[in-house]
This record gives structure tokens, sequence and C-alpha cells, in this order.
DNA sequence: TATGAATGAGGTTTCATTCAT
DNA sequence: GATGAATGAAACCTCATTCAT
């Protein structure tokens, strides 16, 4: 996931995602963070010039890795078919993947903590933009009922989130037909098929 | 939102909500809000055990202002569907007249900040509850297709949130019309009319 | 010195000048002048926005201070050459009751860490800007030699201030009538008498 | 300034004197003095034992500088008169041709942080004791009136200095013919001619 | 020589909380 | 009830110095 950065780094992005997560930014403390990872604090600064910054780098790395991801599938040989559903499966299977870069995303991608020019980058450098443009293709191409299909991908991609962030909380389990029909609801309530 | 409380406490609550909506909670200390709400930090710690009661609180109202505002739409007479659609329009309401009560519940319903078991009463005291028995009762008279419940609740909830959060973030406006119709399109889904 | 202080801001500015004098600014941590003054970092904080204010304060109150005290030697009554003697015995008398408020002034007038604003109130605020009327007055009734006043000033202080120091720094003993001589001296150098 | 020096050490000097005058010690530190000088941290170490040391060695090496400088002056031939004005007015056109080593002797000579064995040699290597000598034969030889003669080279300087230091606060300008007033006040004062 | 990554003690400052009034 | 001064642990960050290369 951090593939680019050195190893001082990568320990310190991988430490500060699984703090954050499991005790939340607040207690997630620069002294905690060197000890958990390895690095020491003067080492920590002489790589992040703050802890924000930390975590900006930490929510830039992340879309950046999603959105290659997904774009495997994306860009699946096949119909747009094809591609929508390679696309969202591997939206869903990242989630089971790295579950941690899932709940880190959701929780700061509405946050004020994340710098306006980071999400800017984050929403081009990620799989949004190619997700809609597959959408629009499509809805041009009237293989899907015309609309507005940057709505449409953000109603699909929160229809997953939550099946998933339901099945993290408890409320259920979670099964490969079900995903895929999830899925396929989607599909079913855009396509002219 | 806060009709229950007396004076100082509704002033803690709001200048809290607004501050960790606008700031963070990070960057929302007592000596701010203490500032900001009119009330000396030794009065909110007269009305409130600790900073993280004061959050718990927050979280607990709002998601009991939310729960009976649904509600109203939830228990409207007539069929499933008016309940269905009554439902959700006052969910989709909610985040049009309270954003800040919105995407505080947004970001913090995930979050380990939030005790267990005030989400536990959150989910039986709000509209989470009555939502699903809704849909529950629809599949058992076969009004619905028959699925998981929670598991469909949720999925809607979900792209009915990341709608709003589109949205709010400035990628598309809104209209009554695209309202209406991303609700439909949640009914049509799962409905068997 | 530090009358018009509450208590702990008394200590902390007398803690701090000490400090200062004895150990040099570098070596005078917060957590020194808190352990030494008796007043918690917290609650020095309280009553100084930062370690530079306190040093900036402590700077215009020994300027205002100092100020007061050589202005009783100025406004003495009797002739121009009466108040001169008395404002620069006050000076070296100064230098004797408070050696320390004497070499802190002498370290940071001219240093970048006192910001402009204090340097210019303080030289408004303290004596200079009498002590230069009394001259350009006596220049102007023919009692002293036209020069200018200001320069003149200034080298008759840095005569008083550098015997001051070669006695501080122990090169020789300073006697009543060698005082008194060398701002005799000074006197002479510049009456018309 | 600091011919005897090498490329790396001069740089290192020179970037010091600047910051330390411009920005304060405290605010010099090694790392941007590395980064202004161009020599790497692990260098300016093999070159100097500590950061002290780099100050400590800056003090010396400016003394030594004016030492030299001045004792041009004070060595010219001529009369006992002619060796006063020739001394003096090299210290001031020092303070004119290097500002910086004028300002960081002021703020330094009285500094804790120069080490006392550094202060001694460079009363002895600087151009002070020759001065003393040439005021304590003026007095043996009555071409200068009894006195003693530390204590009057001190006043002297004080003098000269605050004139100058006048100057530098932008408090009025100084001219060729002020300068030699100034000088000639200081000869006046003291010969018996 | 020369580099700059690495260290970690210690610096300044913040902040939840207490307590005297 | 109400105030805000006081506390001090702990947060973020800096910096002189070392050391592997």
């Amino acid at each position: 996931m951090f593939e680019s950065y050195n190893k001082a780094q990568q320990a310190v992005l991988r430490t500060t995602l699984n703090m954050i997560i499991k005790k939340e930014l607040q207690a997630t403390s620069m002294a905690l963070i060197a000890k958990e990872s390895g690095v020491s604090t003067g080492n920590i600064y002489h790589y992040f010039k703050s802890k924000e910054e930390i975590v900006n780098e930490l929510y830039n790395a992340i879309v950046s890795y999603n959105g290659s991801f997904v774009l495997q599938g994306l860009s699946r040989p096949g119909t747009v078919r094809d591609r929508f559903f390679g696309g969202w499966e591997k939206v869903v299977e990242l989630s089971r993947l790295h579950p941690e870069g899932f709940q880190f995303i959701e929780q700061y991608s509405f946050s004020p903590y994340i710098r306006e020019d980071v999400k800017l980058k984050a929403y081009n450098g990620g799989w949004c933009a190619p997700m809609n443009a597959l959408y629009q293709d499509a809805m041009t191409q009237r293989i899907m009922k015309p609309s507005d299909a940057k709505l449409t991908v953000q109603m699909h991609y929160g229809a997953l989130v939550y099946m998933i962030k339901g099945h993290l909380s408890g409320y259920y389990e979670l099964t490969d037909e079900g995903i895929h029909g999830a899925i396929l609801n989607c599909w079913r309530s855009v396509s002219n098929e």
C-alpha cells in the first residue's frame, strides 16, 4: 500500500493508520506512533512536517492505492456491464482486503482535518473520476437510463459502503451472493437491459 | 433540538456541535467551548461529567431528535408505500434543516469516541429500528421482495446519505424531483408492485 | 519594580529576570521559571501569551520603572546643572540598586528578541525623552554648547554605562568621587560655564 | 575577517555571525547554519566541537581581527595625540565596515555564553590592552591628566559605542565631522594641552 | 573529508479538569 | 449555581549531536 515510500515512512504511515482506526486520532500521539513504528520522533519529523501532514499523506496514499486497485476492474475487457461489475467488485474487495484503509477514508473524507487540496487531488487521482466517466459513456450510449452520472455513482457507492459498514458493525453477515446481488441491484436500477 | 436541556446545557451542546463540525474534535477545547457558549468551564463541569460526556450526550440528543422527526413520516397514515416515502423524505429533510447534526452523526456513528451503550441506545431510540420493522413487515406481507431487511435499509440509507454528501460537497445540485426520484428508485428496487 | 502586576505575574517576571542574568535566555526554560517562581506552567500561560511575551513585558516593566526613577532626579528643583546631575546620578544609582535590571536592558535593548513596538514605547516612556529635552533646552538657552542633543545624551550615557560595566566586570573599583567626577566630566564637556 | 580558517570554517563562521545578528542565537540552529552555509551538519562537527565553540571561535576571531585593525591606528607614527586619534578612528571605522561584527561583540562581550578564558584572551589579544597602555603612558608623561587609565578608556569607548548605536538605531545621522568632534571631545576631556 | 539520516532529551505550549471563592 | 484562576500531565515539535555510509 505504501510501496513508493521509504522504510521509515512506511512504518509511520502503517502505524498511524492502524492506531487511528483502533484508537481514534485524538489518542494517536506522536510519542505512540514513534514507539509503535520504531521510528524516533525526531526522524518522523525529518520525513513529515507535522502530524497533520502524516494524516494527509496517509489519506493521499490510500486514495491513490485504491484508485489503481479499482481501475483494474474498471478497465477489464468486455462490455460496459462487465466493467461496471469489475469496478464495484473491486470496491467491495478493497473493504475486505484493507478494512482499515476503507474505514479511514470513510471517516476522513468529510473531515476538516484533511486539507481541501488533498481532497481535490484525491477526487481526481482516485477511482471516482473513471467510474463517473463509465456511467457518463453508458448514458450517452443509452446503455444506462439518462440521469446525473455523478449523482448515480455517488448513490451506488453509498449503498455499497453502508452494506459494508453494517457488516463491519456486526448487523449481519455478508455472502458472495449477497454482494453480487447488491451490485446487480445497482445495475438493474440504471440499465436499459 | 435540545429542548429538554436547560439554558446552559443547550448553549454548551449547540456550541460543541458547531465547533466540531467546523473545526473538528481535536481543535474543540473546553476553554473554547466555554468562551463561545458563554458558560464558564467550572459550570460546564457542573452539568457534564467530562468532555467525552458532552459529545456522547450530543450524539444521544441528535439521534433522539432525528428519531422523532423521522418517525413522523414513518407513522403517517396510509399504505406501506406512503410510510416508506414518508420516512425517507424526513431523513432527507433532516439533512437540509440540520446539516451540522447530520454531518455529526455521519462522522461519529463509527467513531470509538462514542460509547457502545450510547450507540445501542441510539439504534433503538432512533428511527433505525422502526424503519427496519417497516421493511420486515412489508417483506412478510409480500409487499417487498424477500431479503435481509436490515441490509436493505442500510443500503437505502447509504444511497441517500451519499446523495446528500455529494450535494454538500458541491458535486451537483439537488432538486425536489431528484430527491423524489432517488427514493422512488429505492422503492422500485424492492417492491413487488 | 513590578508593583502593577499581580502576585503570580510578579513572581514570573522576577524569576525570569534573575535567571536570564545568571544563566542566559537559552538556559531559561519555562519549566525552570515555573519551578523557581512557584507558578505552574499552565498558569504562566494564563497570564502571558508566550515566553517571548514574558521577556518583552519584562523589558517594558523595567524601562518604565527606570523612567520614573530617573525622572525624580531630572525634575529636581534648581538649575539646569542640578537637574543634569540629578538625572545622571539616578542613572548610576539604578545600576547599583538594580544591577540585574540594568544588565538586562543593556543586553536586550539591541536584541531582535524585543519587538520593535516595545522598544519604541520604551524610548518614549523611559527617561530618554526627558533627558533629551533637558539637553535641548539647555542648548537653546546657551547653557550648553550647541550640538546634536540626542547624540550628546547618547554619548554621555555610553560613557557612564561602560564605566559601570567595567566595574561590574571587575576591572576597577568605583568610588562616589569617581562617579561624581565622571558626571562632572560630561558636564564640563558640554557646558558654557 | 576569517582568513586564517579554511573554506568550510569560514562559511560556518560567516553564516553564524549573520544569523545571530539577524535572528538571535536562540533561532540560530545548527540545521539552519548547515543549510545556509552549505556545510553539512556532520562536517560542521568535524571542524567545531560544538555550537558553543562556533560562537566562541567567532568571538575570538572578530576580537582578533578588530585588534589588528585598531592597532594599525594605534601604532601610527607621530605624537601620542596622533596615536589616540588613530586608534579611535579605527574603532569607529570598524563599526561601519563590519557592523555585524561590531554588534556581535557588543551583544556577547557580557554574555555568559562566551567562556571566561576566551574573554580574557580577547582582552589581551584585542586592542584594549594597547589602548590602555597608550593612556597609561600618556598619563605618566603628563600628556594626559592623571586618572584611572582603564576607567578612562572604558568611558571613551562607551561614548563612541553609544554614538554608533544611536546612529544604527536611526536616531540621527553621523558625519565625518561629527565623529571627529566626538573623538576630539574625548581628547580634550583628558589632555593637558 | 563529507553527508544527512537518525536519535531522544528536553523545549514550549495546550488542555481537561479541579477548586477556592 | 457560577466563576475563572490554578494545576500538571502530556501533547507536539525542535535541536544539538552522533553515526553509518
